[in-house]
DNA sequence: CGGCTGGTGGTAAAAAATTACCACCCCAAA
DNA sequence: TTTGGGGTGGTAATTTTTTACCACCAGCCG
């Protein structure tokens, strides 16, 4: 059992795992109803059984239809996506992710707020690592 | 002048692309070294090429050689990564992101660091937002 | 000079991804 | 019973991706 290895697929099929990612759960409707410049319905089905195939995703009947959902726990999946972008985008800092992160927010935040929230992850960071 | 769009990459343009992203600045051997399960270096240079047509990509001549780097400044490039991130696989909320990638670290951090860290940021969202 | 070495540009062929189409099945309504 | 809608399974064909190959150019060294 290899499992599923995320940095694999091909366009489409991370398009369509990014759907099942977001709704937890959807029928081949639903995932075409989100994806960017959608294919043919049957399309759509086409790349779910072949991700079902590779062990990506699985499906329990519900009623008339499939509903298809990730095999990977969404907790992985979170951890492994930010992980990730941690490592592509932040040469593997977590704590320059998170100020990042809290960085965007900022026009919403307080100033005082956004420079204490950063000032308490530095001083984690310093003394924990 | 429709800009890159990340979104459109295929998987071999992607990998490439994060290896730039990594990287900075990167020869078209560079690249290669750093990608998973590589091809000929002639065929990472033709795609680096593909990307350059595309917008993705410019190149600087560094002495004999090419020098690849996205054309997307780094901060745009993560704020964009974190985005998609935060939006696929946190219902779009940058608070229970944060709170993931604090809680990777948490065997690192003390126990109270890491309390206090996550109730300033729920305090944040509250009042700011 | 002549021949390596190491780079680029371009292109055609192989492989993979992507797509639409067709056949079948079940169920409900006319 | 028949017909139509909505689902699945499978497959062949198109399109895109991916790849290797070939030609050419510049610099360096025997």
């Amino acid at each position: 059992m290899p499992g599923p290895q995320p940095h694999d697929l091909s366009r489409r099929e991370r398009q369509i795992m990014d759907v099942l990612y977001r709704m937890e759960s959807a029928s081949a409707a639903d995932v075409r109803d989100q994806m960017p410049d959608p294919p043919s319905y049957s399309a759509v089905r086409a790349h779910l059984r072949i991700l079902e195939e590779k062990g990506h995703v699985e499906h329990e009947q519900q009623g008339p239809r499939y509903l298809y959902r990730p095999t990977v726990s969404t907790s992985d999946a979170r951890r492994s996506a930010l992980r990730h972008v941690v490592r592509t985008f932040f040469e593997g800092s977590t704590t320059q992710a998170v100020a990042a992160l809290l960085g965007d927010a900022s026009v919403e935040l307080a100033d005082g707020e956004f420079d204490r929230i950063v000032e308490l992850i530095e001083q984690a960071r310093r003394e924990g690592r």
